[in-house]
DNA sequence: TTTACTTTCAAACAGGCGTTTGATACGCTC
DNA sequence: GAGCGTATCAAACGCCTGTTTGAAAGTAAA
C-alpha cells in the first residue's frame, strides 16, 4: 500500500468534498434549489465529479444523508437515565441546537427538516430511517409521561405538538428574520427557545392526562 | 354596453380561470414546482396567456394571493365578543380549517404556507400584508389571556408555539400520510386537532403565568 | 518504459423552464 | 362591410438544469 490507512487518497478527498459541499448547499437552498454546478464548485471539482462518484444528484442526496447523529442523540437520552420529564427537555434542547445551531456540525438535521416539505426521491428512506423512530421515541416517552390516560390519537398529536413548535423555528425562519431582523439563534436563545417547549408540553400533557382521570 | 356588470368578458373569464388554476398548482407544488404550461393548461388558456394578463409568473402569484378570508376571519373572531380564551379556541379552529380543509374556497392561507418556508418574491408581501398581522393579533389575545405576568419574548414564543403547531399538519403533510397512510382531514379530525392544540396551549400559558405570578 | 486502470477535464447534449414573437381570429365601433 | 384594438395561438428563443462524452492527465504495477 502506498498510503497509510488514514491517509486519504486524491480520490476519496475529492468524493468527501463533494459529500461536504453537498450538505452545505442542500441544507442552505434545498434539494431542488441545490445545483449540481454550485456544489462542484464549492468542492473545487469537476461538473462531471457529482455523476462520476454518486451516479447523479439523487444518488448524492442519499449518500450525504446520515442519520447517525439522531440516532446517537437517541441513545445518549437513553443512557442518561433521568426521569422522563427530565429526558424530554433533554431531547428537546438537543434537538434544537440540531436544528439551529449553525456551529453543529450535524446539519444533517437541517437538511431533513428542509425535505419534510415537499417531497424528494429521498423522503421514503428518511421517513423509514429517521422520522418514524424518532416519533416512535417520542411517542413512548409520552407515554411514560402520561400514562395509560390519554388516547393512541391523542399521544400522536403529543408528539405532533413537541415537533410542531421545533420545527417551526427552522421551517419559518424567511419569516421569523423579516419579523424579527436583529434576533439571532446563538446558544442562550436557542436554550430559552427549548426550555419554553419543554415547559409548556409539559403543563398541556398533564393537563390532559388529568382530565382524562 | 353590451354586457349587464355581472356578466364577464371572454377576456375576464380567460384571467378568472387563470387566477383559479394558478391557486389550485401553487398549491399544490408550491411557487418552484409550479409551472406557467400547466396552470395554463387547467385553465384551457394558451401559453403565452399568463404574461399576456400578468406579465410575469411573479405576477401571477401576486395576483393570486388573497388575504381576505385571513382578515374576515380575524375581524369576525373580535366580533364574537367571547372571552378571551374562547376566542383562541375559535381562532385555532377557523385557522386550520383553512390550512387542512380541501373543500374550503380559501386555499390562499395554504399556498402562502408553502412560501413560507422557501423564500418567493412574493414574500415580502406576505409577510407584511398577512403574516405580521397575524402574529399581531394573536399576540394581543395570548396578553388577554396572560396579562403582563409574561414577557415580550416569551408572548412571542407563545404565538410561535400556535403557528408551530397548527402549521405542523400542513407543512409535514407528506410525512404525516407516510406515517398514517390511513388518516384523513376531514372535519371530525380537523376539530379534535384544535381543540388539541387549544386545551394544550391554555394551559401551557397557565402554567407559565402561575410562574411569574 | 510499457501497460492498464482510475480520475479529471472541457465541452456538448437533451430536456424543461419562463418568456417573446408575429401571425391569426375575434369583437366592437363607425 | 371596413377598420381597429383586443385576445388567442403555435412556434421559437434564451437560459439553466442534470447528465453524458471522449479525450487528457494521473497513478501504480510489470
Amino acid at each position: 500500500m502506498m498510503s497509510e490507512i488514514q491517509i486519504k487518497t486524491a480520490s476519496e478527498q475529492t468524493r468527501t468534498r463533494l459529500l461536504e459541499a453537498a450538505r452545505e448547499v442542500f441544507s442552505q437552498h434545498g434539494f431542488q434549489g441545490a445545483t449540481v454546478r454550485e456544489i462542484c464548485r464549492r468542492a473545487e471539482a469537476n461538473g462531471a465529479a457529482v455523476n462520476y462518484y454518486f451516479g447523479s444528484k439523487d444518488g448524492l442526496l442519499a449518500e450525504a444523508l446520515n442519520f447517525a447523529p439522531l440516532k446517537a442523540m437517541q441513545k445518549a437520552n437513553v443512557k442518561a437515565d433521568e426521569c422522563p420529564r427530565m429526558r424530554l427537555r433533554l431531547f428537546i434542547h438537543d434537538f434544537m441546537l440540531m436544528l439551529l445551531d449553525e456551529k453543529n456540525p450535524s446539519s444533517q438535521c437541517q437538511i431533513m427538516a428542509r425535505e419534510l416539505a415537499d417531497p424528494t426521491p429521498a423522503l421514503d428512506k428518511i421517513v423509514r430511517e429517521a422520522v418514524q423512530p424518532m416519533h416512535e421515541f417520542l411517542g413512548k416517552l409520552v407515554r411514560e409521561i402520561a400514562g395509560d390516560r390519554i388516547s393512541e390519537a391523542e399521544m400522536r398529536r403529543c408528539v405532533y405538538s413537541i415537533f410542531g413548535q421545533c420545527l417551526f423555528y427552522r421551517h419559518s425562519q424567511p419569516v421569523l428574520h423579516r419579523l424579527h431582523p436583529k434576533l439571532r439563534y446563538d446558544h442562550k436563545e436557542i436554550e430559552a427557545i427549548a426550555e419554553h417547549i419543554a415547559e409548556f408540553f409539559l403543563a398541556g400533557i398533564k393537563h390532559l392526562a388529568k382530565d382524562r382521570a
